[in-house]
DNA sequence: CGCGGCTTTGATGTTCATCAAGTAAAGTGG
DNA sequence: CCACTTTACTTGATGAACATCAAAGCCGCG
């Protein structure tokens, strides 16, 4: 992990995200003590248990969100993709993170410190109404897709993760998956093995295609109706 | 549902609650335009895809956040008790809500118009973010709790949704179920029979005691091993 | 080269959903 | 208030979905 200190706010194209309703002077602020981190696919970026320090997003690359269950499995909520909030549950309500982040890709955070963040918030109303739509929306989506994903049984779920990635993050029918096959499993809630097996199954069925970490969507309509049909 | 028009709110003991950093002239404002609604039990509060107009929040009563799936069937996302919030999610970021809310008793909610809040908030930044630490607290609950059924096995959800109930919401060791059998399968997950089942079982190892709607926690030390072991 | 991690496949058993059928409880209309 | 319907609850039998165990191939890395 590397940081650097850039002064670009202004010029930043996350502002509109991030400072819809910060005067100049806030951003002057915010400027000249934020921090950018730069992460290797593989490291952590928070670790369970840590304070609860920065208000951190995500600039560039992809991140997960996890936490270690009782029996020392790992169960991943949800995966982040740039202009999201990385730290975003319990920033507000908690001292300390009660789960994980770590890069899945190359990846580069934005940090500001929380006093800064709740300093300013407690001045402006506007920014902390802007603040906790966002933070709101991504808690939503995530309980939804728990949801989405509960009803759903595994060959549904696996097509469902497929159509996730295709869609939402690499907007294409053929990509690299950035997780492993056991990382499927922690975030559907399934065994390795049971992954694996979905997997070679919509092979056979010539429904995508696997070359080691490519995946190719072939048959899309299918793999649309598996996902809803369950 | 009725609804009353009191004007305590001066007087209300929830004030701390809700109103930590509000001026007595937003309190003014408020008071005099916030209104009181009844339910009795299996009244429906909000029906999913309804206009979020309301800040609503439970003053007595119990209530369960729900959601239909694709397939018909319904899914429970978590309890609310009194000073919890009831329009929990999406009320900030949405214009429709996107799950229902039913009363499982009779039921006095107190709702504050969302331009009143958003207002205030947008004036008052203390407020809204003691606003925000609040509803976020909520959402990280759903979610922990979500991840923490995941993991467990059918006889452990139900051993973990008992105690929920005993410590959470009676504090007693005997308590009605203010759900039916098909309402805890739906929070939990699983079919109706296999609740059921559970809960004999549990019944036939002398772990509690069941007349009808009530449970009794016999040996709650083996309750919390079954919860824990999955 | 050999070790450990990730992946894959097969065999086996457990957990759970589904189907069926019956009882109890609770509401409904005459 | 009683027959009637409906809804909730309960138990058993069966099969499907899934976890677990075992074993082997495939890299990447020190």
């Amino acid at each position: 992990m590397e940081s650097i200190n850039t002064c670009n706010c202004e010029g930043c194209e996350l502002k509109s995200l991030f400072f819809e309703n910060v005067t100049t002077s806030e951003i002057e602020s915010i400027c000249t003590r934020k921090t950018e981190h730069e992460y290797s696919k593989g490291d952590i970026i928070i670790q369970e248990g840590e304070a609860i320090q920065d208000f951190i997003y995500l600039k560039t690359g992809l991140v997960k969100l996890y936490r270690s269950g009782n029996n020392g499995k790992e169960q991943i909520i949800c995966f982040a993709l740039p202009l999201d909030f990385v730290s975003l549950l319990s920033i507000f309500s908690e001292q300390k993170y009660n789960y994980s982040v770590a890069a899945l890709e190359d990846s580069v955070t934005c940090n500001i410190r929380m006093e800064e963040v709740k300093s300013i918030a407690s001045q402006n109303g506007k920014f902390t109404l802007s603040l906790i739509e966002k933070v709101n929306k991504a808690t939503d989506r995530i309980i939804l897709d728990f949801l989405e994903v509960k009803q759903k049984r595994l060959y549904g779920r696996i097509a469902y993760i497929l159509l996730y990635f295709s869609k939402k993050i690499y907007n294409s029918k053929s990509f690299d998956l950035p997780v492993s096959r056991k990382e499927i499993a922690e975030y559907i809630g399934m065994t390795v093995e049971n992954v694996i097996r979905s997997l070679s199954d919509l092979r056979k069925d010539g429904i995508i295609k696997i070359f080691g970490p490519n995946i190719e969507i072939v048959d899309e309509d299918r793999l649309l109706r598996i996902s809803e049909l369950s």
